[in-house]
DNA sequence: TTGGAATGTCAACAAGACTGACATAAATTG
DNA sequence: CAATTTATGTCAGTCTTGTTGACATTCCAA
């Protein structure tokens, strides 16, 4: 009897249980707690908020972006991205180049001083991730991201594929 | 040649690299935004926030909880919860009842009404779990979990053990 | 060249978090 | 019993981050 359950199907789907479905639904609630807390704390101590994290993390991932780019990662409003990018660019944090060739574009850099909060905050975030990456294993982790992939919206799923290849 | 990199250390560490864990970290955002998608959704049409959401599934999971151990589960202010709690009871979604032993306290329940909302709720976001589980399978939703909790602060993990426990 | 699309800015507003101060009632402790 | 602590609720004010709406600029294509 290696099967849970006296449903037929041919194979055991115990873990699409309504009980095993919530389980995903509260470890994916509090797990993403701790996955914001680190980096929540130290923007904190500089006036900054998760917005700005995002805003700080895409421009780094992708020098040179567009704000267009950039709003349909983050999927927000322009004016709301707007209010953070101006408070970065204020603070130095941030560049922004006029485009070459469409003037209309403006492309976006982190500066120095950017780049110095966006390394102290991916590491205090890569920190947690490492040590849950390491506690549950190489099996795991795979499972994990195969799990959190099939979760995105698929215009969303794009985007992150591209971040992925890029990445090597 | 099993081995992935030329570090020392007996095993194989290359799930543990920048690049991965970077990745790990991207996933969490993308799919975080799928997982709330559709229960922001219909959350919206009602009026209601995420905030409402949290406060109704956590009340469902500990009926007669009280506001105070509500508090701890969703790590908000009072002022800010109660916020939450009073446009819920005036709605007829949430009852409030004076504890009998202790006199200070208000227990936590859903009406039938809050009950329905809830059960839409969690309809909607259990389905988008269950299509990713079953497209992932049940050793990668292990995973998921494994590294889920890993990721957890330990004062939330508790909780959520709690209600892993109590759900069976 | 003119109209539409893309881009960015300003203003106003709302949700939902926060702090601080204070009130009430009940339980607990000395 | 008096004093203190605990649980809860409320008022007021602030901040971040999302929203719409209106409008200016720039580019491109019919």
């Amino acid at each position: 009897m290696a099967e849970g359950s006296g449903i037929p199907g041919g194979q055991d789907l115990l873990f699409l249980t309504d009980d095993q479905l919530r389980n995903g639904i509260e470890a994916m609630f509090f797990a993403y707690r701790g996955f914001t807390a680190d980096p929540d704390r130290i923007l904190a101590e500089k006036g900054y908020g998760r917005a700005h994290h995002r805003a700080i993390h895409f421009i780094n991932r992708s020098p040179g972006t567009t704000v267009n780019n950039l709003l349909s990662i983050l999927g927000v409003t322009k004016q709301s991205l707007n209010r953070v990018l101006r408070t970065l660019i204020e603070d130095g944090l941030v560049e922004n180049q006029i485009g070459t060739r469409d003037k209309r574009e403006r492309h976006l850099f982190l500066t120095d001083a950017g780049a110095a909060l966006e390394q102290e905050l991916s590491t205090a975030q890569r920190d947690r991730m490492r040590m849950a990456f390491r506690q549950a294993g190489p099996e795991a982790v795979a499972g994990f991201r195969h799990v959190l992939e099939a979760m995105m919206d698929s215009d969303l799923r794009r985007h992150y594929a591209r971040l992925k290849v890029s990445g090597r």
